[in-house]
DNA sequence: ACTGCCATGTGAAATGGTTCACAAGAAGTA
DNA sequence: TACTTCTTGTGAACCATTTCACATGGCAGT
């Protein structure tokens, strides 16, 4: 009987392994695998078998000796892991060009990643509508995050303002932060902060290109 | 003397860091900071000094004892490791929603990044202007890459198409790709590929909720 | 029930990355 | 010149992650 808590501590890249894991679980599911092994799993993603099970059995033993993992089994303990088989409720600050990208994307919601408020402080758009959802002022920000109980957001507003609506934000009882201005920002230790960062991707290209660094698995 | 091509094989992580380095150097250059100590730089990153050390001691010494490192100088010798001192022409591909925000951010032009072709295979679409670049019919894609000399491509067309894409592209003479479909693509061993993953970011979050993972340095 | 086969789960070994700790160099002061 | 202060650059130690290798257990066929 393993505890809710696990206690090891489990390295980021795992974390971001099992998120490959998810997405190729899904589409094996489509594919009406029934059943699938490390050695499958791990060609796919160009991992090593033992990776796999490693990375699986920090969590538990989802496996059968001799056959492989259940696709649907091993999906929805993956899910049940990464807290995707609930429902999240993400505001998203800043209409702009990626904002607006982002509240197109179906995909979140399909992961539970559920935008359901829009802030931005820009009068022409504030009362639009995108999506079904209006643009609300981030003025309003402190109350309707309370009220709506959001936990995540979204912040897709220019570098130079981002701290203080980071500030804000954290005021309002929000504890996970993807942030893809490119800045540093300073969070209470309690808030989950992740950058997402394009021109690092680019500049790691253009690294590899530059010194024929040889290719290996991307991220 | 060192020679160009550098010996010791340099870590994905290394790479991201010096990203952030610069990043962070240029905005002391703004402050008009002359040097800049690795203990400084490291608590911007929230990193260690030791950690500085080491990342930028694997391509040579470019600080003074005692005094820490000339800002400028600094600043050009990342550049010139991360290749991005000189001008990359970058095609995209897929001018959907993603594909639109990124062609209005100026700050992948800033770091020597130029979108100089925009390719699209929906009628409404070609033809029509976006930031000066007028949308080529992914038709003429083998031509007009091979034409301009493009080596690097940012690919944000649907997952179901990706693959067919990429295997085009890289006849065309592509050797670096940014991708934003959620899929794992195959290329040859001597095409360099990075993917771009939101759902890898939310999802982390998601799990660090859940979890209590104690937040540490993000990516 | 027995046998052969296959793939998991996991300690232990190997590899890779980070931090420590200190010798040595540079600048400033007298 | 001698002395102090500061911070780099780097082997060595430490720690984390990945890979290896194999005992274990389940399934299928006879
Ligand atoms: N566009 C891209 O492809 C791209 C790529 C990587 C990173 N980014 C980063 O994402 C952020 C947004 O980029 P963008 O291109 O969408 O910019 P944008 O200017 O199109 O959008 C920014 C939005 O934030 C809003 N805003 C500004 N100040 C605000 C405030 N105080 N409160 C609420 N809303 C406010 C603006 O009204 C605007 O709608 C920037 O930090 C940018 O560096 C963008
Ligand atoms: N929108 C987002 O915020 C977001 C976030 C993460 C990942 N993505 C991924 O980025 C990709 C693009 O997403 P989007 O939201 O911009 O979708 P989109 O449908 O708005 O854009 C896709 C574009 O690709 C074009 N296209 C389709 N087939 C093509 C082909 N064969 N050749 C050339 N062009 C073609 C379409 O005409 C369209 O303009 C998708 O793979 C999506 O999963 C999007």
């Amino acid at each position: 009987m393993p505890s809710s808590g696990s206690r090891k501590r489990i390295s980021e890249s795992t974390i971001h392994r099992l998120s490959l894991y998810y997405r190729t679980l899904s589409l094996l599911e489509k594919e009406n695998y029934e059943t699938v092994s490390s050695k499958e799993l791990a060609k796919r993603e160009k991992l090593t078998p033992a990776q796999v099970r490693k990375d699986l059995s920090f969590f538990g033993s989802f496996g059968t000796r001799g056959l492989g993992y259940n696709v649907n089994e091993l999906k929805s303990k993956i899910e049940s892991i990464l807290g995707i088989n609930r429902d999240w409720k993400v505001a998203l600050i800043g209409v702009g060009n990626i904002g607006s990208a982002l509240v197109s994307y179906k995909e979140f919601a399909k992961q539970g990643f559920h935008i359901v408020k829009l802030f931005d402080n820009d009068q022409r758009k504030i009362g639009s509508n995108h999506k079904g959802i209006t643009v609300s002022d981030i003025k309003d920000l402190d109350m309707e995050v309370k009220e709506a109980n959001i936990t995540m957001v979204i912040l897709a507003v220019p570098a130079t303002v981002a701290q203080y609506i980071v500030d804000d934000v954290v005021k309002a009882g929000v504890t996970a932060i993807l942030n893809f201005a490119p800045i540093n920002l300073r969070v209470p230790p309690f808030v989950h902060l992740r950058n997402e960062n394009m021109s690092m991707e680019l500049e790691y290209l253009s690294f590899a290109m530059v010194n024929n660094h040889a290719p290996k698995k991307s991220k």
